[in-house]
RNA sequence: GCCCGGGUGGCGGAAUGGUAUACGCAACAGACUUAAAAUCUGUGGUUCGUAAGGACGUGUGGGUUCGAGUCCCACCCCGGGCACCA
């Protein structure tokens, strides 16, 4: 039986009015029999791959932001079948999570437990839209069969050199016990739940992205995504270039101050210099009769939060340390301060000032009433400091001259001979923080032995990293070993409690038959290290790692898994993903610019490096959809009340007319508010559409004619209206696609006759769109099979070229009136038209006429 | 402060440098109806004028152009991102 002879035995409705509560949930059912958007990885069709981000299943439900993004891409989903591609548009959950894991614990329930539940949920609401997903591919990163190539990704970059451990400060939250990453961290507050945070050290994991922000920054060359989000990733790593620059101490045996700079043609004019309160250079340089001044700067530099720090941007402060050092261009005494502007964590932590041309340095030199000297000219010669425009140096002694970027080039060249510099670059992007101290979360596969055990483990496992990961305990070194790929999942285990342990451990550390161990270092076989040692050497004391992994880690690289999902051998085969490549579209939340889009990039660059991906860049197209405002124009929230309810919206109207109201609603992209009477519009039109394919009694509606014919101007429009609606479709531009149909309709509705290929053509055009009425329509006007193997509409060229036009009068570029003529018509001929024109002549009159402007077709213009 | 995006009727918005306000909502008037709903028809920027018609109109002020919502310059306002990154 072939696939579309299934079909054909469903038939319609036998509704008499547009009942969408009967139609659309009818409709759902056979494409869901028929398996009718399974995505097929042999065909020879052209593939088109539409992702969409996938949703975090909160207890809430699905939010009205949802089906926006949603319905823009499962409209092109439809289309792109339509146009004969073999179309993948997967579905799948990003279900680990801080909001699971409160829930844990404050119902006692396991989150999985409330996660299937709202996974459950949201399936529903989902279907009940009616996307066109691949129900078969649903993938869900809490699943062990999924979370095993989450593992399994992090164990590649393990061996890579790519994740190591960490004492460092990190937020921690001690109203949720646990630690946050600074993107959760919003004005010192956490992001969930608003709770006040503060800085301690703790061990972690961390990976490597720094080793790829060279690559990161290259690859948007190659990318089509919106600029604004480029330029937000290339803002997050930050590269500069510049050049390090060795300063000697005056004290000689302190050895040298290393400093960065963009500006190292500004050499000449560094008049201070400023070291952060955290240098490590800080106690040696300070005189002891400043001892007492530095002690007290840095103490309340330390106690400090960030959001002080940040607070307290506009004043400067600092201390001088009383110890000088020696400029290696001139050889000038440049004192030290101390100041918390400059901070540790970037370039050397300690800078050459420059006040005459950096903004904060002369700021804090007016401040401390430190010398200034200029050495760069403005081009205009204007006098005001500080100047960071373009100019020639000077009193910079054979530099005089040169514009500052020659200068530059210049002097790094000399300091480099002269071994005091170098060039180098320097990037803002920071090693990305992967542990979380939570239950609700992907466990390391990882083990922590001792230097004698890693050491038998070098012997028989050619998979560990050229340098072991290793941590200083209680005085006590730690080996971190990677349990083979084998013995993968590692399966989260049951707990009693889901309350972090309050140390900073997760609540995986209160599991001790299963974090204390014998471990075989061969196999990663383990048993609980409260029963007898295993005969061999092979086995080992072990700890299990107890930190989880963060939710970005999931979705990492989901848009992978659902290329094969089943794929118990390989995240996907090679196959696959050289059939599916990268999507062809990627849609979604501009919230998500720079830190999902940049983890993401990251991974599959590493994957690329490895062979596992045959490309170096996983987004080719990006699009965000905009924000859906609350009807007063503010952002939907629980506590203003104006959250609007998919499904309160399709009991109502249906989710045909959800759907063209989400995109009839304004450009895609845009922010805009939701409007309860506007759907009204949309759903009153998908009426008008009912009415004129059936009558009242729910028979063919009788103006619909085989042999019947169009007006010559209701053609024309038909045809151009399928080139307007095919091109609008394929830009995203789905409201001024529906805007052409409804202007179709309301001239369709004035003919006393419908061909019935047209009505069969604007319920093609209309199906991406309200994919359940035009099933009805089609089978109600007696076609078989569905209306999606029915192909797309072409129009006729010929068809859009009119006979007559109007053309336009203006004299002296106003508007004065209009005028029927055939197509070919000549200049000369429109301004003996506009000369016996009634409405035009007057403004003619007795002014000679100075020029005439004709744009063809369009309007002519009179000069007088 | 820096980097983006955007300001068009009562509202959402449309407009390759060429008739500004398409399409929809809301409003008003009319038709159908015992009535209502539904549906259909029509009106609709401001201002002067009985009208025909004129003047002015896309945040503000300039400019380029035969012609500017659209391009250029300056400014104002709104939204987003970054924020002592040397």
């Amino acid at each position: 039986m072939s696939h579309s002879g299934g079909f054909n035995e469903m038939a319609a409705t036998n509704c008499k009015d547009y009942e969408f509560l009967t139609i659309e949930p009818h409709w759902q059912t056979i494409w869901e029999k028929t398996k009718a958007f399974r995505a097929d990885n042999g065909a020879t069709k052209p593939k088109y791959y539409i992702l969409d981000m996938f949703p975090y299943p909160s207890g809430a439900g699905l939010h009205i932001g949802h089906p926006e993004g949603y319905t823009a891409t499962d409209i092109l989903a439809r289309f792109k079948r339509a146009r004969g591609f073999n179309v993948l548009h997967p579905i799948g959950w990003d279900a680990f999570g801080l909001p699971a894991e409160q829930h844990a614990v404050k119902t006692g329930t396991h989150p999985a437990t409330n996660t299937q539940n709202n996974i459950v949920n949201f399936r529903r609401q989902i279907k009940a839209l009616g996307f066109s997903y691949d129900w078969d591919r649903e993938v869900d990163t809490t699943d062990p069969k999924y979370y095993r190539w989450t593992q399994w990704i992090f164990l590649q970059l393990f061996k890579k050199g790519l994740a190591y451990v960490d004492e460092r400060p990190v937020w921690w939250c001690p109203e949720l016990k646990t630690v946050l990453a600074n993107e959760e961290v919003v004005d010192g507050k956490s992001e969930v739940g608003g709770f006040p945070v503060e800085r301690r050290n703790l061990r972690q994991w961390v990976l490597r992205i720094t080793a790829y922000a060279e690559p990161l920054i290259d690859g948007l060359k190659d990318v089509d995504w919106p600029d604004s989000t480029k330029r937000m990733q290339e803002a997050w790593i930050g590269r500069s270039e510049g050049a390090e620059v060795l300063f000697k101490l005056e004290n000689a045996a302190l050895g040298d101050l290393k400093v960065f700079t963009t500006r190292p043609d500004t050499l000449f004019g560094c008049t201070y210099m400023v070291i952060a309160p955290e240098h490590p250079l800080v106690d040696s340089l300070t005189v002891p009769e400043q001892r007492d001044a530095v002690k007290a700067y840095r103490f309340k530099a330390a106690s400090k939060s960030d959001l002080e720090r940040t607070d307290l941007a506009k004043d400067k402060s600092g201390v001088f340390s009383g110890s000088y050092a020696i400029n290696p261009v001139n050889g000038a005494r440049v004192p030290i301060w101390i100041a918390d502007y400059v901070i540790m964590g970037y370039g050397t932590g300690a800078i050459m000032a420059v006040p005459a041309h950096d903004v904060r340095d002369h700021e804090f030199a007016v401040q401390f009433n430190l010398p200034i000297i200029r050495v760069v000219a403005a081009n205009d010669g204007a006098e005001e400091l500080p100047y960071t425009g373009d100019g020639k140096v000077v009193n910079s002694p054979g530099y005089d001259g040169l514009t500052w970027p020659e200068a530059k080039k210049k002097i790094i060249a000399e300091l480099a001979t002269r071994g005091v510099g170098k060039g180098t670059i320097n990037y803002k992007l920071r090693d990305w923080l992967f542990s979380r101290q939570r239950y609700w979360g992907e466990p390391f596969p990882i083990v922590w032995v001792s230097e004698a055990d890693y050491a038998r483990a070098v012997a028989v496992r050619s998979d560990l990293p050229a340098q072991p990961v290793k941590f200083i305990e209680n005085g006590v070194t730690q080996y971190a070993l990677p349990l083979p790929d084998a013995v993968l999942p590692l399966i989260l285990p049951e707990v009693q409690s889901y309350l972090p342990s309050g140390l900073g451990e997760s609540p995986l550390a209160n599991v001790t038959e299963w974090l204390e161990i014998w471990v075989n270092i061969q196999t990663g076989a383990a048993v609980p290290a409260s029963q007898p040692r295993p005969a061999g050497d092979v086995w080992v004391r072990a700890r299990r790692e107890t930190n989880t992994m963060p939710q970005w880690a999931g979705s990492c690289w989901y848009y992978l898994r659902y290329l094969d999902p089943q794929n118990a051998g390989a995240l996907a085969s090679p196959e696959a993903l050289k059939y599916w490549d990268v999507p062809d579209l990627y849609v979604g939340g501009a919230e998500h610019a720079v830190l999902h889009l940049l983890y993401a990039r990251f991974w599959h660059k590493v994957l690329f490096d490895l062979g596992v991906v045959p490309q170096s860049e996983p987004f080719k197209k990006l699009f965000h959809q905009g924000i859906i405002l609350g009807e007063d124009g503010v952002k939907m929230s629980k506590s203003r009340g104006n959250v609007v309810n998919p499904d309160d919206i399709i009991s109502k109207y249906g989710a045909d007319s959800l759907r063209l109201y989400l995109m009839f609603l304004g450009p895609l992209e845009a922010m805009k508010p939701w409007n309860p009477q506007g759907i009204e519009g949309v759903h009153r039109f998908l009426r008008k559409v009912w009415r004129e394919c059936l009558n009242e009694e729910g028979a063919i509606n009788p103006r619909i004619s085989e042999t019947g014919a169009l007006s010559a101007d209701t053609e024309k429009l038909f045809h151009e209206t399928i080139k307007k609606v095919t091109e609008n479709t394929e830009d995203l531009r789905f409201n001024t696609a529906i805007s052409q149909l409804m202007i179709l309709l309301n001239a369709l509705q004035k003919e006393p006759v419908l061909p019935r290929s047209v009505m069969l053509d604007v319920l093609k055009l209309l199906a991406p769109l309200a994919p359940h009425i035009t099933e009805e329509l089609w089978a109600r006007l007696g076609q078989s099979g569905s209306i999606m193997a029915a192909g797309w509409p072409s129009f006729d060229a010929a068809k859009l070229v009119a006979t007559t036009l109007t053309i336009v009068f203006q004299v002296n570029g106003k508007h004065r009136g209009d005028v029927q003529v055939p197509v070919g018509i000549t200049e000369e001929e429109l301004v003996k038209l506009a000369y016996e024109n009634p409405k035009v002549a007057p403004h003619l009159q007795g002014k000679p006429l100075k020029r005439s402007i004709f744009v063809k077709g369009k309007l002519i213009n009179l000069l007088v």
